[in-house]
DNA sequence: TTGAAAGTTTAGCATAGGCTAAGTTATATG
DNA sequence: CATATAACTTAGCCTATGCTAAACTTTCAA
């Protein structure tokens, strides 16, 4: 019990870090797709199958899938052959990717990365950055110009 | 073909990132099991099953199937109720990783988060940092007294 | 040395998230 | 208005990653 647990976190600390991490990559494809209708919905008008899959780089099938998903989570509406809609909490968690997101790329761009960089980057991270250090970083952004 | 795309990447350039995200992740478990392997036997001079299941939060018979995968790999060596051992390329995946993770956390600590936040977060962050921005963050951790 | 505790493995199940191929519906055009 | 094309859905497959329960080894101590 001495040496070894010096300042170690314990086990069951240890533990609560790559718990996070798994429920995090659970909320992030829910996360990317719920951003990713918005974006089409402002930037056309409406949210297809097709360009979702197209963006995601995925089989529309699959999409189709994630999209049921999504729906018994209550995230989307959806009618067969037609548009997906967002709900209350889908716009909700939008915006908060949206915003969680520019902060993270932008932040990478102060910290000296090439565009390119920042914005792929910035997708990975984002899901995984807790309030704290995204609060950090909104501040790293007022001291330097962001 | 004018407005739409003034500034925005294309739908290729998009899916590209979402790509890379998914990729991160299936590389991302391997990752976590040969740096927590690689701690196990520096720590306490072997990896067993239990201690990884006890450290990563899941059910022994998860981690032994895992092992398997990573055995395929290429990554480690074991044998029947033995210990697990490292191959030579799951030696450098491992220090490759601690080498990133200790970049990663240092300068989330540089920026100004907790002890405990910056462990937590970065073990998410970790797997999805390119190599231009660890590159970066080296860089602010020199001028800010890393 | 033998038997219980601790550790490891196997078997079998579930869900998420990919895919292709084939079928169905909407839409746009001749 | 009829039909070809584009979009959407369904069916069925696969792998990864989780679980529990049960079986099997190892180890340690009486």
């Amino acid at each position: 019990m001495a040496l070894a647990t010096k300042k170690l976190p314990s086990a069951k600390l240890r533990s609560a870090a790559f718990k996070r991490v798994r429920a995090d990559h659970s909320a992030e494809l829910a996360g990317d797709y719920v951003e990713m209708i918005a974006d089409l919905i402002d930037e056309r008008g409406e949210a297809r199958c097709t360009d979702i899959a197209m963006r995601l780089g995925v089989a529309n099938a699959t999409v189709v899938k994630t999209l049921k998903r999504l729906q018994t989570a209550g995230l989307i509406t959806q009618e067969p052959y037609r548009a997906i809609f967002l709900t209350v909490e889908g716009w909700k968690m939008a915006e908060d990717g949206r915003r969680k997101h520019a902060i993270v790329e932008k932040f990478l761009l102060a910290l000296g990365v090439s565009q390119e960089t920042a914005r792929i980057d910035s997708e990975g991270i984002e899901h995984h950055v807790s309030t704290e250090t995204l609060r950090a970083m909104g501040k790293f952004l007022a001291r330097n110009g962001g």
